[in-house]
RNA sequence: CGGGCUGUAGCGCAGCUUGGUAGCGCACUUGACUGGGGGUCAAGGGGCCGUGGGUUCAAAUCCCGCCAGCCCGACCA
C-alpha cells in the first residue's frame, strides 16, 4: 500500500483503503457508491453524534420529499443558476411523458421555503428550526468515493428567523457549536473556521461559512458549510410575516449541512501506510479481541477468557473475532487496515501469566496489561488515542501552514509541500481567480470577523483588506 | 464537453502485434498438516473475452459501429 504522505500516490492510497477496508465500492450507476456495512457503521456514528448536537441546540428533525417540481426550483435566480448544471430531472413516469418535469433534489431550500410560506404568518411562528437527514443527487462531472458521489447522504438544516441578527447568529452557532465541536471532539480533526469569498459562496446565499480540514496530502477539504441566506429565499417563495411593529416582513433564512464526505475526510485526515486510523469516538469497534490457540482445549480456554473480557466492558464497543477460518496474523492485519483503535491479543501464554497483549493502532505500540486492570486501562487508552490523533493532526496542520511573504513564495508552498498559505488579499475576484489559475489553490476561509491584515495584497500589491487562507482543495 | 486510457472468472491482470475456441495471481470449495504478524501441500468449481455487425473454414485476437467505466481538466458537499 502506498504511503499517504507521498502526494502523487495519495489518491490511489485513498481508493485502496476505501475498498480494502470494505467501506464502499462503486455502484452500477456512474458516480454512485454502495456503502458497505463497515463504512455505514462509521456514518451512523457520525450521524448519532451530530444529531445529538443538532437537537441540543434546539432543532427538530423532519422530512421533506425527494422530488421537487422543476418550476419551484427556478424561482430563486442565483440558486437555479448555480444548481442547474448538476440537477437530475425525471421526465417520464407511469409510462408517460410528464407535463412538468420533476427534479431530484440537489438540496432542499426550494421545497422547504415553498412550504414555510404556508407555515409562517406571524413573528410568533418564528423561528423555525428544522433539520432533515436525507439523500440528495448532484450530477457532478467528476466523482470520488465518499468525497463527491452522485448521490450522497447528508444532514440539512433549514431555519427561518425574525431578524437578520438572529439568523446570522444561528449560522455562526451551527458552525462553531455543532460542526466545529463535532469535528474536533469526535473526529479528532482540527479545523479552520471562517467565511467564504464571494466566488465560493453557496448559490443564493448572502454569506457562506465553512469548516476546513487539512488532509495528509496537503489538500484542504471543506467539511461542512453554514449559510446565511438573508431574505433571498423568503422573497423568492413569498414568505412574509406580520411583525411586532404591525408591518409585513420577509423572514431571514439559514441553511447548513454536512455529508457522507466526512467519512472520506476521516480517512484522509488520519490514515497511514497501514490503512485507516479511526478515532475511538467514531470507531464501529473500539476494541477487537483476537484469540490465539492451537488445540481445541486451548481454544475453549482462550475463547472463554476473551468472552469474559468483552462482558466486563459493557460500555465499550468491543468485538471478539471468533472466526475460525482466519489465523491470528490475518486478523491483525485486517483490523489494522480497518482502523480499530485497540487490539487485544490473548493466547495460552497470556492466560498463564494473567495478562493480555494490547496493540495501539495510533502509535503501533504494544503493551502487556494485567487482565484485572483492563476495565480501567481500556477507557484510559481510548481517551489517549482520541487525543493523540487530534494532536498529530494538529501538529501536521501546523507544520503545513505557511505565511508566504511574496506571491512566488505562495506559489512555492502550495506546490510543495502543499498546505494552508495565509496571506493578505485585496478582496478582488481577479486576484483570487489568478491564484486559482496559476496554482490551483482557492481561498478556503476568510476570518469570521474581518481583520485588517495591514499588508499589501500578496497577488497584486494593492492594499490588503482581508487575511485569506489559500489551499488546493478536494 | 476537451485530452488520455480500459472493458477477458468475484477482484487484479496476461493473452491480441503474428486468428486455431482462454490463462495467471488473489478469492472460493474439499481434505490434511498448521495457528503469538496476511500459512503450506494436494485435489477441485467457476468465463455468451462489454455489445452489435463485418471479414474468414475459423475471431478474445483483424475491421466498423455502439455502450459502459477510469484517469487528467472545467463544475462541485
Amino acid at each position: 500500500m502506498a504511503l499517504p504522505s507521498q502526494e502523487k500516490d495519495f489518491a490511489s492510497w485513498y481508493q485502496e483503503v476505501v475498498k480494502l477496508a470494505e467501506l464502499a465500492e462503486p455502484s452500477l450507476v456512474r458516480g454512485t457508491q454502495v456503502i458497505r456495512p463497515y463504512g455505514y457503521a462509521i456514518w451512523e456514528a457520525i450521524q448519532a453524534g451530530l444529531d445529538q448536537r443538532i437537537k441540543k441546540t434546539g432543532h427538530v428533525n423532519m422530512y421533506f420529499p425527494l422530488f421537487i417540481p422543476q418550476k419551484l426550483l427556478e424561482k430563486e435566480a442565483e440558486h437555479v443558476e448555480g444548481f442547474a448544471p448538476e440537477v437530475a430531472t425525471v421526465t417520464h413516469a407511469g409510462g408517460k411523458k410528464l407535463d412538468e418535469p420533476i427534479v431530484v433534489r440537489p438540496t432542499s431550500e426550494t421545497i422547504i421555503w415553498a412550504t414555510y410560506a404556508k407555515w409562517i404568518q406571524s413573528y410568533r411562528d418564528l423561528p423555525l428550526l428544522y433539520n432533515q437527514w436525507a439523500n440528495v443527487v448532484r450530477w457532478e462531472l467528476r466523482t470520488r468515493l465518499f468525497l463527491r458521489t452522485t448521490e450522497f447522504l447528508w444532514q440539512e438544516g433549514h431555519t427561518a428567523h425574525e431578524t437578520e441578527e438572529e439568523a446570522t447568529q444561528e449560522a455562526h452557532m451551527i458552525l462553531l457549536d455543532v460542526y466545529r465541536a463535532a469535528l474536533e471532539e469526535d473526529f479528532a480533526i482540527p479545523l479552520l473556521v471562517g467565511r467564504k469569498s464571494e466566488m465560493q459562496r453557496f448559490p443564493g446565499a448572502v454569506e457562506t461559512f465553512a469548516i476546513e480540514a487539512l488532509m495528509r496530502d496537503g489538500k484542504a477539504l471543506q467539511a461542512g458549510t453554514s449559510h446565511y441566506l438573508g431574505e433571498n429565499f423568503a422573497r423568492a417563495y413569498d414568505v412574509k410575516f406580520l411583525g411586532r411593529d404591525g408591518k409585513e416582513h420577509y423572514a431571514f433564512a439559514t441553511s447548513w449541512g454536512v455529508s457522507t464526505r466526512l467519512v472520506g475526510g476521516l480517512i484522509m485526515a488520519h490514515g497511514d501506510n497501514k490503512g485507516l486510523r479511526l478515532p475511538p469516538k467514531l470507531a464501529p469497534y473500539q476494541v477487537v479481541v483476537v484469540p490465539i490457540y492451537k488445540s481445541e482445549d486451548e481454544r475453549v480456554r482462550v475463547m472463554e477468557a476473551a468472552q469474559r473480557i468483552a462482558e466486563n466492558s459493557p460500555n465499550l464497543r468491543i468485538k471478539v473475532d471468533a472466526r475460525e477460518e482466519h489465523r491470528p496474523g490475518y486478523k491483525f492485519n485486517e483490523w489494522e487496515l480497518k482502523g480499530v483503535p485497540l487490539r487485544i491479543d490473548i493466547g495460552p501464554r497470556d492466560l498463564d501469566n494473567g495478562s493480555v497483549s494490547i496493540a495501539r493502532r495510533d502509535t503501533s505500540e504494544k503493551l502487556s496489561v494485567p487482565v484485572e486492570s483492563l476495565s480501567s486501562e481500556l477507557p484510559r487508552l481510548l481517551d489517549e488515542i482520541q487525543k493523540t490523533l487530534y494532536d498529530q493532526a494538529l501538529e501536521f496542520r501546523e507544520s503545513r501552514t505557511f505565511h508566504p511573504k511574496s506571491y512566488d513564495e505562495l506559489r512555492q508552498v502550495i506546490a510543495d509541500p502543499g498546505g494552508f498559505a495565509v496571506a493578505s488579499w485585496c478582496a478582488s475576484p481577479e486576484c483570487e481567480a489568478k491564484v486559482k489559475e496559476e496554482t490551483k489553490a482557492t481561498i478556503r476561509v476568510l476570518p469570521l470577523d474581518r481583520t485588517d491584515p495591514d499588508r499589501p495584497c500578496i497577488v497584486c500589491g494593492e492594499s490588503g483588506v482581508e487575511e485569506a487562507t489559500w489551499a488546493e482543495s478536494y
